[in-house]
Parts: C-alpha cells; structure tokens; sequence
DNA sequence: TAAAAATAGTTACATTTGAAACTATTTCTG
DNA sequence: CAGAAATAGTTTCAAATGTAACTATTTTTA
C-alpha cells in the first residue's frame, strides 16, 4: 500500500487554486489523519500477526485481562473495542476457538455471558503485551513528554469538537 | 456506536497497577487516535450520506476535479485514496453507474483507462464541496490557528516515527 | 402484579475492502 | 530485437465488520 500523501496535498492544492473558500489547512489535517491512521493500523497489525492476534483479538484479551475477577461481559466488550455486538459474538467464537477464553452463563443475570482467560489465554497475553509496550516505545521516541501531553489534548480537543458537531446535526 | 473512551482508561489503568512497564501515556495515545479517527470517519460518512456520496466516493469526484484535463487513472487513485486498485475499478463502476464518471481507454497506453467527470459529476462535486467546507470549518471552530499548525506537525512527526518503525521490523 | 419496554446475546444477510491470480500492454535488458 | 520483467486493470475469492431481526431474560411502569 502506498501511503504517499503528496498525492492528495498536490489534488487539494489545485482545487484550492481553481475554488475559492476551502479552508485549505484543516481540509489537510483531516486527511492527514486518515492517512495517519491507515499506517498506525498496518504497524499494529504487523506486529500483532507474530502472535497469531490482530488488533481486535489483543484489545479484547487485554481488556478481560484487565478486568475484575477476570470476567467479563461481551457488550462491555463491544463499548471497549468500538466493535458492534455481532462482531463480539465473532470475536468471542474465534478466541474460545483457540483456547484463549473461556465463555460461561452468567448466574446473576441469566441474559448475560462471562468471558474469562484461560491459563493459555493469560500466559499469552501476558507474553505478548510488554513486546507491544516496547514497541510503542520506540514509535514514540522522538517525542518529548511535553509533545506527548499536547497530542493527547489536541487528540480529545478534536474528539469533543466532532462529538458535539454530530448531536447538532 | 458508543464511544466512551473511558472504558478503554479504565482498563488500562488496572493492567498498568497490576504489571510494570507500560508507556500509558503513548498506549493511551494510540487508542485515542483510533477512537477519533472512528468518530471522524463517522460524522464524514453522515455528511456526504445526504448527496449519496460516501468518504471513498466523494474522494474520487474530488481527486478527478483537480486533476489536469479532468482525466485521472486508477491507479493515480487508487494512490490519492489509499485504497486498493481492486476497490478503485469497483470505486469506477459505482461512479460510471450513477453517471458521475465516464471511463475511456487511454491511447497514449492501451493498459490505461481514463475516468473523466460528466457535468452531471461536475454539478455534483461543485455542490457538495462547499457544504462540507463549511462544516469542515465547523468542525474545528475552536481551534487557533496556531493549534492548527502544531497538530498537523505532530500528526506528520508521529507519520514519520511509524513508517520508520514499519522499515526497522 | 401483569403488560410493556429495555437489555444481552446470537443469527442471517449485506457491505466494504484486500490479496492473489489473470490478461493485456509496455518497458527493460542481455 | 527477442525474451524477461514490470505495469495497468480486472476478476475471483476471502476476511472483517455492521444492520436488522430474533430469542431469552430482566426491568420498568401503569
């Protein structure tokens, strides 16, 4: 996959010059952060695929792992991985498949299911998340702590905007 | 979708207590990069849903508008969108279907194909790009200039780091 | 408390996208 | 210049994900 962005900023460039009013540097920005995005996600996916996971199957043995008690429901799940239920229920098929989690009737509430790690499942994750942190580490490297601090709020800065954008259209 | 990013937070708060190690700013700041991109690509997809436009077809109108002689190629697309050339012959058929693209052989090179806009796709685009300018506008409405400027530095340094990351491993 | 509404999970179906294989054409190279 | 390699586009097949409909439960409400 080719990820050169001069592809667009050239087309936006033009179309700029022939129409007026487009407001050129966030028109960038917004793409840039597709294109940011699709590269951030092939380097995850990359990195995960050495471990027979991708990002969906990390994220959610991450997120039992991280748990209370180690159980955890599928729609806490779906609200965590940003995944619609059905795709839990998936997720939830393939790692019981592999031996990674087990899936039993919640007692309490007989409507709900309790995912929890089996001892591979643990070892696994366990095994897999302090590579990703080193790698996460070194993506980062360039950047000072003052950086990092103000990505992070331009990042919920832009979230809001977007959030509050939505419900007024 | 519910995107409350806190059930991620949380999460990683309780693994980070239970296991040394872990960069959480830098963790936190790459799921929040997906947790904004979902949102954006969210409220886009709304956008353009009222012209029956989607982000990958308006993308195309728009990169074929800014092309020289209103002539581009799919593979020239196919690099703009960041997508596959599979999806761009798909993306042509759809836009050639609704009457929005002619496609001609190119007579230069017989392997080439030339998608052009018909003023129908013309009409369209010339509508549709204001309005979402306008929204674009909208949308980081309360954002400085300057915040602007150093996003976009940020979003482009942080581009850097994972392709030089992808080339290392 | 009985009916209505909400919630959890699953299933059936549809949409979007990409990888690999294939054809046609052009460019490179020995 | 003839064969090999590269390029452009398409087709076939597969993977990932979402919507809507459905069942089973629990909670709300009149």
């Amino acid at each position: 996959m080719n990820l050169d962005f001069t592809y667009f900023e050239n087309g936006i460039g033009r179309i700029s010059g022939q129409l007026p009013g487009m407001p050129q540097d966030r028109v960038v920005l917004n793409r840039l952060f597709f294109y940011v995005f699709k590269e951030l996600d092939d380097v995850y996916n990359q990195h995960l695929s050495e471990f027979g996971l991708n990002s969906s199957t990390f994220l959610a043995l991450a997120m039992i792992l991280s748990s209370e008690d180690n159980r955890l429901n599928p729609s806490h799940l779906s609200d965590a991985l940003i995944a619609s239920r059905t795709n839990v229920t998936r997720l939830a098929d393939d790692l019981v498949g592999s031996g990674w989690v087990s899936r039993k009737p919640c007692t309490q509430d007989r409507r709900r299911v309790e995912l929890s790690l089996t001892p591979s499942g643990r070892k696994l994750i366990l095994t897999v998340l302090p590579v990703i942190w080193q790698r996460i580490e070194q993506q980062w490297i360039d950047f000072s702590p003052a950086e990092i601090t103000e990505f992070d709020r331009l990042l919920r800065k832009m979230l809001e905007g977007l959030r509050r954008f939505r419900m007024a259209s």
